[in-house]
DNA sequence: CTCCGTGATAGCCATCGGTTATGGACGTCC
DNA sequence: GGACGTCCATAACCGATGGCTATCACGGAG
């Protein structure tokens, strides 16, 4: 029924040297073995495939019939181990870089360009991730480098490099009361404190420490938020801010993506800034994936130094 | 670098029902052999071949590279076992018939037609064999069946059928001093005794008791032969008669392979006559072997009644 | 929350593929 | 003609492999 490449590989070597003895030196195994394989060869075929005559050794005639057949069969599994090799060095050459929503402020193509200076077969490709998920696809391997907002749950299990440190605003719906004050402000600016006991928009429950990061808890003194609805997606936000369902915290950075159709955002004093990392499992030592952590780590230390050292928490050098 | 046809069937098995429990149960293995030896493909190959997300089970890139491969790889090898099973078949159905020279006396038709009746798909080839080897090809095993003249050596290792039984003659050559006699003789036949002292041809020393048949050994009284050389075959024979070298005893119905060219046969008195059996190798037991001394057993039973009789020493019945 | 289904793991046993040592048949060399 | 060399087959042995059963870990469904 099935057959061993090997079987094939010493049948052709036999057909070819027409003696078991070079065959067996040809092949790098003992002359027994060759005889043996070739016996069971023969037995599971049901037919004599060589002539040992005295003296000769020579093809019969299902030998003729076998050898062009066990070349064929040869060739193709050469065919399908190239294709997976070939397949391999593409799966290796892809960098998958998962992301909540895009985190813009030029680092991407920064980044890009700086993993392809090193890494040129590096076939980087970007991939949304529901907010459900503050790895965006790190913890289920559906990303290999992700950018995230810190804190991470679990973050002992990812290498994390902070590229960006901005300050929390807060986006209000139209016609909201805030915003008159907000204008009020020399800063254009609110106060958390006039802040914290509004309707709050959060992250879903699996977000984790995300979640309540982007609540404030940690302003709030042991107060509990009002939460006045969950959010997976820019667009979800954008829709609940303008129904007026309440507010939300977002990156300063961030704040183009929902600031149209009436909506505003505006600072808030009172509470520390966000910080956008880019992250990898701690346990995936891939060349680009490593290439991709360094770029992060120099990037950061170029263009904006002082903000840009490590994430404390996620601890280790990415390179 | 090598690989078993059963790692490639588990694979595409695996990946056609995209399911471990399934894959196992449709290729009769337990589950726990299955998953081991997709592990140990991976291994080899180096590449994840299936995502295994809980709940599902996917092909990866370098999967779906390997799976049309591995399924033309296992088709090469489908085609080269249906090779190698027809020329299996076109071997049994070859049945090599081995003969000194043509037996003649329309014998090959009549037992090429009964075979055919009884195998229709029997493919008989013929066979000339040096006379060197009395048996015809049937001691090494190049001929399946054969013409022989009796007596034969190691006669316990075959099994005989008679097919012909026939006075011996002696061919002369032109101009030699017994063609007188014969010519006077009111039968047109000679004396042995009046020829024991002439120079024979010999059949090669190889040929064991058949020489000596043919040198009418058991005529002669203890008194040796004088010979005058060796001929292996019908050519040799004529071209030596022609010469004079010396003369020969062949079968009466042999006598035209060496009239002409002045050359002359007649009977021999005093000598008894000689036997054509076919012969297989006794512990031969395929049924195209066992149907063409059958054949020839009943040939002989119906067109020859009497002479027809099984070989003595030979024994056993063909069918 | 327990049960079910799925895949992975562990431990065991038979078979297989490899080795070395040896045997028998044949040709060659002195 | 006898010692030797060559070539393929066989025997005995050993580690790796492929199969099994039993069990675990985990997620979804009732």
């Amino acid at each position: 029924m099935d057959v061993h490449g090997r079987e094939l590989r010493y049948f052709t070597a036999v057909a070819e040297e027409l003696s078991f003895t070079r065959a067996a030196e040809r092949l790098f195994v003992s002359q027994p073995a060759l005889s043996k394989q070739i016996r069971m060869l023969e037995k599971q075929l049901g037919a004599e495939l060589f002539h040992r005559d005295r003296r000769a050794v020579r093809l019969t005639a299902v030998g003729k019939a076998l050898l062009p057949h066990a070349r064929a069969t040869l060739a193709a599994w050469r065919a399908a181990e190239e294709a997976v090799a070939g397949a391999t060095a593409a799966e290796r050459a892809r960098l998958v870089i998962g992301m909540s929503t895009s985190p813009g402020r030029g680092l991407l193509p920064a980044l890009r360009a700086r993993l392809l200076s090193g890494h040129p077969r590096a076939r980087p490709v970007l991939r949304q991730v529901s907010w459900a998920d503050p790895t965006a696809g790190l913890a289920d391997g559906s990303s290999d480098v992700a950018f995230v907002w810190l804190p991470l749950p679990d973050v002992e299990r990812y290498r994390c490099v902070v590229v960006a440190e901005e300050p929390r605003w807060v986006a209000l719906p139209p016609e909201h009361p805030l915003r008159g004050r907000a204008a009020a402000d020399p800063e254009g600016a609110v106060d958390f404190a006039d802040l914290a006991g509004e309707p709050f928009l959060a992250l879903p429950p699996e977000a984790g420490p995300l979640r309540e990061y982007w609540l404030a808890v940690d302003a709030r003194g042991g107060r509990a938020p009002r939460v006045a609805g969950v959010v997976a997606s820019a667009e979800e936000t954008h829709e609940a801010l303008v129904n007026g369902q309440g507010v939300v915290l977002l990156a300063a950075g961030n704040s183009s993506l929902v600031v149209r159709d009436g909506v505003t955002a505006v600072p808030v004093r009172g509470l520390s800034p966000s910080r956008l990392a880019v992250a990898a499992r701690r346990d995936d030592g891939r060349p680009l994936v490593r290439a991709y952590l360094t770029a992060a780590a120099e990037l950061d230390r170029r263009s904006a130094p002082g903000a840009g050292r490590r994430e404390p928490g996620g601890g280790g050098q990415a390179a």
